[in-house]
DNA sequence: ACAGGAATGAGATTCAGTCTCATTACACTG
DNA sequence: CAGTGTAATGAGACTGAATCTCATTCCTGT
């Protein structure tokens, strides 16, 4: 199958529109500015990024396509610290990973280990609830930040 | 050692005072609150618990006092989803723990798990960055919400 | 092209968390 | 035990991310 051809942004949008019916410019400009970003996007982040662009897009209509698009599994949130939360594309539906962040800087780092995700597969069957996700966040420093 | 006939309260109180001059009335009433509780509070929760007791204490010492006490490894953080940033007593260094988080009515239930903190210890090491904490959370429906 | 409904925008609003600074209370000294 | 210096506290203004509202615009199927 030709998925490596297709960009994230163009199976976001087609899911998006095989689940609802409008598919407006807003959220073409938001998934264009996402799948072109190396790192996790904060709203604000989007909203000041897409001001200056050729499509700015409301606060509000920015919440609403993240929030959609989380529900359909195509970005996960990133929380990093206390902060404001951020997004990122959920690519090809292979690598899920998790992140480093720096206390110091902020950089957060994504990194994936497979005795860690079993450790948890394992551990959410012993557990009292019926595990849907799992967040795991370690904090230090970063090379940058140690030297 | 009759360390068990120590309350958390009663030993954070100690640290506090070995660590700095004064100890005040408002740093008592958290340190009682937090050690009478069962769950992690956020700060809002101890701030209205307080206002209706014998001793308010005011939102910005409230916030003041629980830095201190996690500069000082007596709180732990509790970031569960996107909501407010809890707080919890560390009691007796021993018991280092995670959280469940029921997505449907915010139940949080503590758990432990050796292999997972055996391969993130492990994991840590060969990761770019100098680790220094780590943060699990597992989300879900708690056993109340299936049935 | 049109109608109906979904999507969007602009701005008000909420609310956790921070900051400021005047006041109070603690702990030590004499 | 009163006095003094300093830390702690309180009240409320302030910040900023996130949510809400509702009028307007724009898709989409017919
Ligand atoms: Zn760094
Ligand atoms: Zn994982
Ligand atoms: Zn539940
Ligand atoms: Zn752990």
């Amino acid at each position: 199958m030709a998925r490596e051809a297709e960009s994230w942004a163009a199976h976001a949008h087609r899911v998006l529109a095989a689940s609802r019916h409008h598919t407006g410019a807003a959220r073409r400009a938001v998934l264009e500015l996402l799948d072109s970003q190396p790192c996790a996007l904060s709203a604000v982040e989007i909203e000041d990024a897409l001001r200056t662009s050729e499509r700015p897009v409301a606060r509000a209509s920015i919440y609403r396509i993240l929030d959609e698009l989380e529900r359909l599994r195509l970005i996960q949130k990133v929380q990093v610290g206390q902060a404001m939360t951020r997004y990122e594309p959920v690519r090809g539906g292979d690598e899920h990973h998790h992140h480093l962040v720096c206390d110091s800087c902020g950089t957060v780092i994504p990194f994936s280990d497979s005795r860690l995700e079993s450790a948890i597969r394992d551990l959410s069957r012993r557990v009292p609830m019926r595990v849907a996700e799992h967040e795991i966040v370690l904090h230090g420093e970063c090379r940058s930040c140690t030297d």
